[in-house]
DNA sequence: ATCTAAAATGTAGCTTAACTACATAAAAAT
DNA sequence: ATTTTTATGTAGTTAAGCTACATTTTAGAT
């Protein structure tokens, strides 16, 4: 099944492309309708590039081919305009109101912007090995950490053994102790962090299924994973240090979480009710 | 160029078209995302037809080619996004595709209707406040202690003082300590945790400065504290555990932090450009 | 019913486009 | 300066779409 942003996919992956690449990908930008009825032959050409070029663009951008390409780019070519605007960094004399739209216009955009990453084949396989696992290792440093938490807290509302490691010392001696049975979910804005790149070296040497959940691009972690998943960057503003990754990081596991729920129907509903009454003002 | 409403075309022209031509149209209406990535040859198989009498239906339908159909049918087999339609709780027998779009809906609202409550005056006077405490403390259970550590994570980019406390005991111990100088950031989203309670209560008489993140309602928390921030409830599904209302406090955390950076505008650019640096790649 | 003409459908081979594997060139690291 | 890694291109393979023609089916006329 392709998926249905192309057009989204190429302007968020486009920083992170080879520059032959983005040769490319600017020409697709600038003459979006074209593309439509064009051989790949003659793209390498209009844009002095190789087929070759074009085809490693397409895997870069985790679309199978120069076909898929055309067929996402179809999708997306005539729902264009929420996408489009881009927001600048903040500036230094931003008022109050000034600033409060534009970090709820960037998380919410965030979301919005992950929803077109999300290949629904993974995400399908993701939940599935999450299910079948008997234990969860979710790993991540720094800002990722916090996302591994919830989705911790998560699991023990239904019940499911899951434990979040967020410094590299755990992570690696609970690596160590991983079999086929498990699964690891990697949190890596970056994709690559040292430390989780290492456990989860370890853990595919366990023969535990690897899952990663990083920014768009291609790397380390996901390169190494059974399934990728990814969540938007966005992360336009250096300077606001407001990490909107972390929001569509958590719209990710949100989704793994209820994906794994809505398996059990009956007995989650009837877990998370307990949990909840439990936890009942507080 | 190719036309971007092959479904429809479809639809309309079906009864013009020749017997076994309209077995291929039903059968593309009916299997409207696998025709996508499926060969003609593959298409002739399932219908019983021929390689040939698809072409000609393409032909028919006015439209150049099998490939081109595709393309159509692609950009019209994508009009649902993000809509605006109210969505209920979760149903037992929820496809993935809708629990993307259900979950993604939810967090992202959560961000819309909290802009909805946020009080400028209260948000200028919380920020005020931080900038000027000695130390912050952010204290939160559950939930709420992962909004409590992404804040402490973003102070510590910027250098200011923020230990964030998500256990009773040391919650408690540490609110013995606090003076005037210090405020505490209360985060609950029903603003009647016990435990938060009690620390704020020893904080006030301590004549710390309190701060409150809850849910929009009359809460404990909320009467006990110098100024009130609230964050969406929307916490519609009991059922999906997702908790959307974590997303919300996430974007008020985001939207103090951003503010409280940008009244030492230089020096938090340059602070947070270096911690950026120091955790590249990480 | 039988024959003929027209319409509908299928078969096989041709053409073109997409993709792969390998080779070369450029850039980084040692 | 040398090796290793990364980026890009070339040429050949595979596979998909399409065309021309053959066959079958249908319908109307005798």
């Amino acid at each position: 099944m392709p998926m249905f942003n192309g057009m989204e996919r190429i302007k968020q992956g486009i920083s992170t492309l080879r520059p032959s690449e983005q040769k490319v990908a600017n020409y697709i930008i600038n003459n979006t309708k074209a593309i439509l009825d064009m051989p790949i032959a003659q793209l390498a050409k209009n844009t002095k590039t190789s087929e070759a070029t074009i085809i490693r663009m397409c895997r870069s951008l985790h679309i199978k081919g120069f076909r898929e390409l055309k067929l996402s780019i179809s999708a997306s070519a005539n729902q264009d305009g929420i996408t489009t605007d881009r927001y600048e960094d903040i500036a230094a004399d931003a008022s109050l109101s000034q600033i409060i739209k534009f970090i709820s216009h960037n998380n919410y955009r965030s979301i919005e912007s992950t929803l077109a990453l999300i290949d629904e084949n993974s995400m399908e396989k993701a939940i599935s090995l999450l299910d079948q696992a008997r234990k969860i290792i979710v790993i991540g440093v720094g800002a990722s950490a916090i996302v591994a938490f919830d989705f911790e807290q998560k699991c023990k509302r239904i019940n499911k053994w899951c434990e979040a490691l967020t410094d590299s010392h755990t992570q690696l001696t609970s690596a160590v102790h991983l079999d086929d049975r498990d699964v690891v979910l990697a949190i890596s804005y970056s994709g690559e962090t040292i430390e989780i790149i290492d456990t989860v070296k370890i853990a595919k040497r366990n023969k535990a299924s690897i899952i990663s959940l990083t920014g768009y691009s291609s790397n380390k972690v996901q390169s190494l994973a059974n399934v990728n998943l990814y969540a938007s960057p966005l992360e336009k503003s250096i300077r606001s240090g407001a990490t909107a990754s972390r929001i569509a990081q958590l719209n990710i596991v949100d989704i793994l979480f209820t994906g794994l729920a809505s398996l059990n129907f009956e007995q989650s509903v009837d877990f998370l009710d307990k949990t909840r009454e439990v936890i009942q003002n507080r």
